[in-house]
DNA sequence: TTTTTTTACGAAAACGAAGTAGTTTTTTTT
DNA sequence: AAAAAAAACTACTTCGTTTTCGTAAAAAAA
């Protein structure tokens, strides 16, 4: 089964290679009779396009990157539904790249991306990126990137993120008002933006009333799960334990009702829970945890759509562009105070 | 920032172009002062290949593409990252397609790959596909495909599954040695060989305990979220329900909660609950489910590694041959008997 | 009928890298 | 010193498509 080539259908039919060429993509100059005829003939001797020498001639491949820094995360792979539908939609493929979180891998991905094997990219931050010529450097190599979630803002271009100062007041107030005086924040990493606005959102809440800050507090997790599980493990175990816990990850949010399994703690007697997450078991777990929901999906496909914006110029320019969708609260029992109790 | 191709480095050099491309790929052809000069050159240059002329001349990608049915199960997340895992090992990309467990959709992917975008697939069918011609004619344009889990006996080449028949009779005669009875299973979709041999295996261990077969109680579900809630509430509601339910994927598992929630069933005193899964929560939801967790990562690396071994032939044949990897029974609570109440 | 326009097609030059088959220079052997 | 061998480099073709520029024939306008 020897591959067949433009050349190979034309010869059959005694035309051109440009003709075969115009013809199967429908162009002006070819007439009616001859397309059908390339046209069949082309379908009947199992012509496939090589999609390759194309992009060679016109530069563009019709692939777009998402990296992402994990994928036993929910949030991503919401993310990167969405981004696919819009991507096949625009008859693009989709590679994917996982960062695990390491910023030199990431730094490598990128490198690897320059030489246009992409037209585009999407991408939230590994938790351990602190700089960012990778990045401007995979934009000045005009591959553009549109970032969602854990953005960047020195660069400039698009950004899709959720409204996380807001969620992070919200999910502090929500915890002080159904009884906790001593709140603990389960950081994901304090290289992240979203991270910060997060804890911005809880100190706001703290300071707002009138519960004093207590540096302490603020856990700085990992990508690390056996590193997590002490650094909670610790903070639940102490005498002077915290009576909340707002986790930024639902990761995070997971190890901590497994150490109140292991430490026989009750949530929310002993602790209420609350946690960015979109787990689908969220309302399944013993208890069944308070969760700020991120439209995940919808953050992929607006991704992608604003990358698609700007794809198929010669030079390609984002300008700065922040879309900010709102993260949902959905009250369950890990937080529930006395009076709420279901 | 215009792009920078080997003529441009051979011009800067007043050296040929295919010095530099031999320099640049060490080969023993160039002086060793010349491939400094050029090495260093290119790299001040900030020339990057173009992967797709390489691509184009030695008809090679050095991409793959993982076809899974949805992203939105643990068990395929997991296999994804094993496979990357290798992938990137062999300096390969990773092209994720989700056919949706749409047969049509599975097959415009297919289509689409023919024309060589990938040197080689990594597949797990969809529920819906009953012919096999999608998936003969990609590997008869020389494209290699290596299935897993979700497989096809039909086709010749290698296949990584789990001891589906073994898993299914142990996970229905822990359900029989708990207590139960009258046992439904909630089926993926009949097209596919795991759950057929699921099935299977559970038919077989009722015979062994010498339980009427009830075919009433094979539930056909579906990929559609409501369909199979209703379903699966119905089962539940009659007064002649099952006293347990063995779920052949993780969602159903997740549905069947959500339905005794709803009808305030009590798990497992009114049913027990028994489900192939890879959630992480599993140990913590209410009440923790007994799961068939498989080897998700190990088989992605497994499939990714057979399909390597065959990779870089001119004509590419794979022979036959099946891992079979083992899966493992946790029990839990929500199938815990009587007795062993935890 | 002649000129102009339109229609339909073909020849050939990209695209960027890689490798084959020389060619020249240097080194080694006799 | 001549011949042979090795080293270092170059010219050119190939991969499969796309596209620009041309040209012939047919149709329309003059």
């Amino acid at each position: 089964m020897t591959k067949v080539n433009l050349k190979m259908v034309s010869e059959k039919l005694n035309v051109s290679v440009s003709t075969v060429s115009k013809a199967l993509r429908n162009s002006y100059e070819i007439g009616n009779e001859t397309k059908r005829k390339v046209i069949d003939t082309a379908q009947q001797m199992g012509y496939r396009r090589n999609p390759y020498a194309g992009f060679l001639r016109n530069h563009r491949s019709k692939t777009i990157a998402v990296i992402v820094p994990e994928l036993a995360n929910n949030f991503f792979i919401q993310a990167i539904c969405g981004a696919e539908l819009i991507a096949h939609e625009k008859d693009h493929h989709v590679l994917i790249y996982i960062t695990h979180d390491d910023c030199s891998k990431e730094e490598s991905i990128l490198k690897d991306l320059q030489n246009g094997r992409v037209d585009g990219v999407i991408m939230s931050l590994s938790g351990t990126t602190k700089t960012y010529n990778h990045i401007t450097e995979l934009i000045g190599a005009n591959i553009p990137v549109v970032f969602f979630d854990r953005i960047c803002y020195e660069i400039e271009t698009a950004k899709v993120t959720t409204d996380d100062f807001t969620s992070g007041f919200n999910a502090t107030e929500h915890l002080i008002k159904n009884g906790c005086m001593d709140i603990a924040y389960l950081s994901l990493s304090e290289n992240l933006s979203i991270d910060n606005k997060r804890t911005q959102g809880y100190l706001e809440a703290l300071n707002k009333h009138g519960i004093p800050i207590n540096k302490t507090r603020i856990i700085k997790c990992s990508n690390e799960e056996k590193s997590n599980y002490k650094k909670i493990r610790q903070l639940l175990k102490s005498n002077r334990r915290p009576d909340g816990v707002f986790s930024s990850v639902e990761k995070l949010a997971i190890t901590s009702y497994v150490v109140c399994k292991d430490l026989n703690l009750k949530i929310p007697d002993d602790l209420k829970i609350i946690s960015f997450s979109n787990l689908r078991t969220a309302p399944l777990l013993d208890p069944p945890l308070t969760s700020i929901v991120q439209p995940a999906f919808e953050m992929g496909k607006q991704a992608a759509t604003m990358l698609f914006k700007h794809l198929g110029k010669k030079v390609i320019f984002i300008p700065n562009e922040n879309v900010v969708l709102k993260s949902e609260l959905i009250k369950r029992n890990s937080t529930a105070g006395k009076s709420n109790r279901k």
